[in-house]
DNA sequence: TAAGTACATTGCAATATTACGATGTATATT
DNA sequence: AATATACATCGTAATATTGCAATGTACTTA
């Protein structure tokens, strides 16, 4: 039997970021800017072009400007892209530093599982 | 001047996965199930623990009961772990073939960008 | 067989995300 | 200065996610 112990109003639809570690909810913040295809579309035209501006990927992509921009906007509030200003356009690029990092904290959480487990799992 | 090609009714809420290929919707779908702290906690703790049941992590986590069997479904969704009927118990675990694959897909992304770039980017 | 334990599923409320037209802002061109 | 271009932001509608109480299902024990 599961006994309620929170008798407050149940706070729906927000996750409790603080039951978590700074580390899982990072992770998770990355892993929410990532959980896109549009986004990770982008990444990857930014991967192979070096440079881009929103309306490259508007034609690329097919999506409308305001929801390319959207996605630039939260590709950036993660720092795994930047933008410059480069007269009236916004050149924007990969985060070297910060897809290394990010790269890095992934690799930390999938390297955590033993290379080789004896028959224990199920 | 971005003129709207598409005249009907705008999908709002709904992602565009047609418009994007294969590797990026799995991609991003695996993201999407990494993109909440309890679960990056639920799968640290199967690390730790090997295994453990839906029991073990209300008490781990402080989420209802019904919150973490929701969270192990959609583990479970995208193959990450398994669980195994125990009696009256089911005993979930990290799936290793999967884990491995997941990690692949991951660093197949993190390691299209070339380690070093002359003075290109912005 | 009845009561208890373990977990899934349902139903629902609150919030978040996605998408785009319309509009705003800044630079560039005529 | 007026027009065009490039992008951000706002407003809004549709859908998705999160969380939990209540309930359902299956096994276990008294």
């Amino acid at each position: 039997m599961y006994l309620s112990v929170n008798l407050n109003k149940a706070e729906m639809g927000v996750t409790k970021s603080d039951l978590f570690n700074e580390m899982q909810n990072e992770l998770a913040t990355v892993a929410k800017v990532l959980a896109h295809p549009a986004r990770v579309a982008i990444i990857q035209h930014l991967l192979k072009s070096n440079a881009c501006i929103n309306g490259d990927l508007v034609q690329e992509l097919g999506l409308a400007q305001a929801t390319i921009s959207q996605h630039l906007r939260e590709l950036k509030s993660v720092g795994i892209i930047q933008g410059t200003i480069e007269g009236s356009r916004i050149s924007y690029c990969i985060n070297p530093v910060r897809w290394t990092e990010i790269k890095n904290q992934f690799n930390e959480l999938f390297d955590q599982y033993p290379t080789a487990i004896p028959g224990e799992c199920c």
